[in-house]
RNA sequence: GGGCGCGUAGCUCAGCGGGAGAGCACUCGCUUCACACGCGAGGGGUCGCUGGUUCAAUCCCAGCCGUGCCCACCA
């Protein structure tokens, strides 16, 4: 006999290394079915799990599920990455509560200490996973740094500097001044802050006391100004292009160049050029040859390149001192308010500035084509579709990807320098040996380059590369491509994108069929959560107080194609509460030895109940089928749940408590099977979404039963459907909740019994009455049912339900005013029922251009509450004379 | 500046060309022998605003207002 309530933490371990000793999460690369495969977005290897980890594998986890019961040969493909910055961030921050910084160890004794840390805290995130129930093919696991990655990495890297798709240039990057290193565009994320907008007098050179005013938001930069800008057709400015003036503090010479970039409109029409440390300013550089002088340091100190007093200093601190030095020269012309964007590092949140260096780059732009098509003709659709034109939009406009950072944890660069700078790449240093030895004609010496790869360049070949490529593995061959990605949709260009273009340049084909994009997880108020708001939820907080089950649930229903979750604690004990009925649903079943009947068959029961609740598993299931199909995730888990605690536990499990209740007969018989394969198939249609409690339910309704989520996911066809069933229910239903209604509404003893009297009832209604009388009588505690009724008796209160009346008379129970106005009401809201349709239905318009059947459904709604108008009015009449 | 969402019951949200639904919350009543993490019965909404299309608009279209996110080189 089942406890009184599910304990989750008692059974979720158990039964989680069951099914992982017992080998049911493994993919076969030999088998015959069809396979079913999804990559998972490897977490941080260092990482822990947080709410958008919980979603994202409740998500993919409920598709394996399903998938892996509908038979396919299904992996579910799990892994780590290694995250260069953020795991270099977290050791070195280990690293300095000990007062050690990574350059007191050395490059390869730092790197020795990652790979301890990584051996050492490594495994909680899949640790966390698996309390999760996500049901990984762990025997699979890959890490982005393993050996066969490495060699996969090595190799793309490889193969596409030979086809001039990397290749190494000297650039203006975004530089992380904090983190010592370049950060690619997407790394850079935009911060409001109140900024000034400083306006300056430059003097022009050889015309005493005329100046040019130019506003910046960065005085620091004037540093390294070589130019000035105007609109070529800036009238203000005209006979100044080709002029010089002085820039006042480094005595540098600016050439005012005559420049469509220079907006007329925006301050004083004039821009000051600092070639090196702006993306525009390199851009108007180039066109005007102007020079480029680097003013920072790594740490965005001002250089040597500087006038001396300068040197040294922070940039903001050299912005002050500019500023100071500019208005006691009498050039500071004002200073405005000025509320503006600047760029900062997403790691480091410190601005970054652009700085020229030598970095690798990808030319994305050959790769995004292909990429581009396979969306575009349909190969890969992206769910939901809105953000098929993001990708677009962003594709179509790629920028070259800076590849390389000036880290140490990650892949190093494949590529190594002669002496005078000869640049080899290939996949080993003996390779690149042979070929500068090649080259030289001699062996000469090399030294590799410093840098490593952007964490994204591997993960952007994660769905081939964990598959054994550059090996020609089973698994490649049949896992590849594979079906869906479930991401969220922020690292859509980070991530998704990038494996499209690899998947198709190296494997000849896109990654997946489908990418899911689902939203953000926010907290109750759509505020996203933080740790310095803190309004973080951990999930295995919640587990541990609620189960997976739960919070899986949970995060499944609150998931709506791809728009942001709004998680509560609330909501998630709410969840709890379901698998609490649920299991009181099975409870219940054991005590009244509904067991699994061997060979059952659904289409074969003979009671009305029975066919009803059949009938509705069949559509449930239809209903959870095509929820799968259409990734409609809060449709999988409302169906369900719907079905299990309305149909099943509410309405089916009570109308049947009398037979179960009664003598053994071949109706109890039925009622048990019936009760017990229903029961059945909400663990089955329930399993992918509360993995936990279904199993454990599933073992515990059958002896020796095999694993739950090995069985057959249910399929059935609608002819199993027994619509007549369906109706009689439906009615029962009907004149219960209207008996119920009457009784609360009068305040009738819930213990108190009353007949019931029934007038005019067609020969359904009889047939129904007769066959559904127990329950009936039962249910809306009945002490009768009458039918030979022909004259309602004084003061009965009337309800017309389909094709009778059923009265029931309380004359002296109730209120008679009450009832009156109760009456009375009703009559005025059919009035006005009646009048809409009559309106609608005189109107030709209407009858003439509605679909017919449209019409006929009108004028039906109409009668009925004509009759149903006529019913209330007699009773009124009746309760009047009292 | 460009793009994408969202505004429906007190809250969180489904829905969608033929007079609106769920969960939670609320009110009332229940020690009904599976479940109080429960059972039953209720109250509550000019479906953001304004126009248009249509016989018919919460639903389609346009504009506006509010709100959120993404992208962008604006001194």
């Amino acid at each position: 006999m089942l406890d009184k309530t599910f304990r989750p933490d008692e059974v979720e371990r158990a039964h989680y290394s069951d099914w992982e000793s017992n080998g049911l999460f493994k993919a076969r690369a030999d088998a015959n079915a069809d396979p079913y495969t999804i990559v998972i977005p490897p977490p941080n290897v260092t990482g822990s799990l947080h709410m958008g980890h919980a979603l994202n594998n409740t998500l993919q986890d409920v598709l394996i599920r399903v998938h892996r019961m509908q038979g396919r040969n299904t992996l579910w493909q799990p892994g780590t990455d290694h995250a260069g910055i953020a795991t270099q961030m977290v050791v070195e921050r280990q690293l300095g509560e000990q007062g050690v910084t990574r350059h007191d160890l050395g490059r390869d004794a730092f790197i020795d200490k990652v790979w301890d840390w990584k051996a050492e805290s490594g495994g909680t995130i899949t640790r966390q996973l698996r309390r999760l129930g996500a049901s990984c093919d762990w025997s699979r696991e890959r890490f982005t740094m393993d050996d066969g990655l490495s060699d996969a990495v090595k190799k793309v890297f490889v193969a596409l500097h030979k086809k001039g798709l990397i290749y190494r240039d000297k650039r203006l990057v975004n530089w992380d001044p904090k983190l010592h290193t370049a950060i690619s565009d997407l790394e850079v994320e935009q911060r409001e802050v109140a900024g000034k907008l400083w306006h300056f007098r430059y003097p022009i050179e050889g015309r005493e006391g005329e100046f040019i005013t130019v506003a910046t938001t960065r005085p620091e930069t004037m540093l390294g100004d070589t130019g000035v800008a105007v609109h070529p057709e800036d009238e203000r400015y005209l006979s100044l292009i080709g002029k010089y003036c002085i820039q006042p503090i480094t005595g540098q010479r600016l050439l005012i160049v005559g420049d469509d970039y220079a907006d007329p409109e925006q301050g004083s029409g004039a821009v000051k050029m600092t070639p090196a440390h702006d993306f525009n300013d390199f851009d108007v550089g180039k066109r005007h040859d102007l020079e480029m002088i680097n003013i920072f340091d790594a740490d965005a100190h001002v250089n040597e390149n500087a006038p001396e007093a300068y040197q040294g200093l922070d940039r903001f601190v050299a912005r002050d001192r500019i500023v100071a030095q500019m208005d006691e020269l009498g050039l500071l012309e004002k200073i405005d308010e000025h509320p503006h964007t600047v760029p900062h590092g997403d790691r480091s949140g410190v601005p970054v500035e652009p700085w020229l260096t030598d970095q690798w780059f990808v030319n994305a732009e050959v790769l995004a084509k292909p990429a581009i098509e396979a969306v575009e003709q349909g190969r890969t659709k992206i769910v939901p579709k809105q953000w098929e034109a993001t990708y677009y939009d962003w594709m179509r406009n790629i920028q070259p990807w800076c590849i390389s950072r000036q880290i140490w944890w990650g892949h190093r660069i494949p590529a190594w320098y002669a002496e005078d700078g000869t640049i080899f790449v290939e996949e080993t240093e003996e390779a690149a040996l042979k070929a500068a030895a090649a080259h030289f004609g001699r062996d000469v010496k090399l030294s590799q380059d410093s840098d490593v790869l952007d964490t994204w360049f591997s993960s952007a070949l994660w769905p081939f590369s964990t598959l054994g490529w550059p090996e020609q593995t089973p698994e490649l061959e049949r896992f590849y491509p594979t079906d869906v990605l479930v991401t969220g949709f922020d690292i859509l260009f980070f991530w998704v994108a990038r494996m499209m273009m690899m998947g198709i340049e190296f494997m000849g084909t896109e990654p997946f069929h489908t990418v899911y994009l689902h939203g953000l997880v926010r907290d109750e108020n759509g505020q996203k959560m933080s740790k310095s708001k803190g309004n973080v939820i951990d999930p295995l907080s919640l587990i541990d107080k609620y189960g997976a089950d739960a919070l899986r649930f949970t995060l499944c229903t609150m998931e709506v194609q791809g728009r942001d979750v709004k998680l509560s604690e609330k909501r998630v004990e709410g969840y709890r509460n379901f698998s609490t009925k649920l299991w009181n649903a099975a409870r219940f079943c054991q005590m009244n030895e509904c067991r699994n009947v061997e060979g059952f068959r659904p289409a074969a029961v003979t009671q009305t109940v029975n066919g009803w609740i059949i009938s509705e598993v069949v559509r449930t299931a239809a209903q959870v089928n095509r929820a799968v199909a259409a990734y409609r995730f809060n449709d999988i888990a409302d169906t369900v749940y719907h079905f299990a605690w309305h149909n099943f536990c509410d309405w089916y499990l009570e109308l049947i408590k009398p037979v179960l209740q009664g003598e053994d007969s071949p109706e109890k018989a039925e009622c048990q099977a019936t009760a017990a394969w229903a029961l059945d198939q909400i663990l089955l249609l329930l399993h992918p979404v509360m993995p936990f409690i279904t199993s454990e339910l599933w073992s515990s309704m059958g002896e020796g039963r095999e694993a739950l989520m090995s069985q057959q996911w249910p399929e059935y066809p609608d002819s199993m459907v027994d619509s007549t069933a369906i109706d009689d229910v439906e009615w029962v239903i009907r004149v219960i909740s209207a008996i119920r209604g009457v009784r609360s509404e009068m305040n009738i003893k819930p213990g108190a019994k009353i007949p019931l009297l029934v007038k005019d009832a067609s020969e359904t209604s009889l047939r129904r009455l007769e066959q559904l009388a127990e329950p009936l009588q039962r249910l809306a505690r009945l002490e009768s049912v009458d039918t030979s009724v022909t004259e309602a008796p004084q003061g009965a209160v009337q309800q017309v339900v389909d094709e009778a009346t059923y009265m029931l008379p309380v004359a002296e129970v109730i209120d008679i005013s009450e009832e009156k106005s109760r009456l009375e009401k009703e009559i005025s809201r059919l009035d006005g029922e009646i009048d809409r349709f009559d309106k609608k239905l005189n109107n030709e318009n209407f009858t003439s251009r509605a679909p017919a059947e449209v019409v006929a459904e009108q004028q039906a709604k109409r009668e009925a509450a004509v009759v149903q108008r006529e019913k209330v009015e007699e009773a009124l009449g009746r309760i009047t004379e009292l």
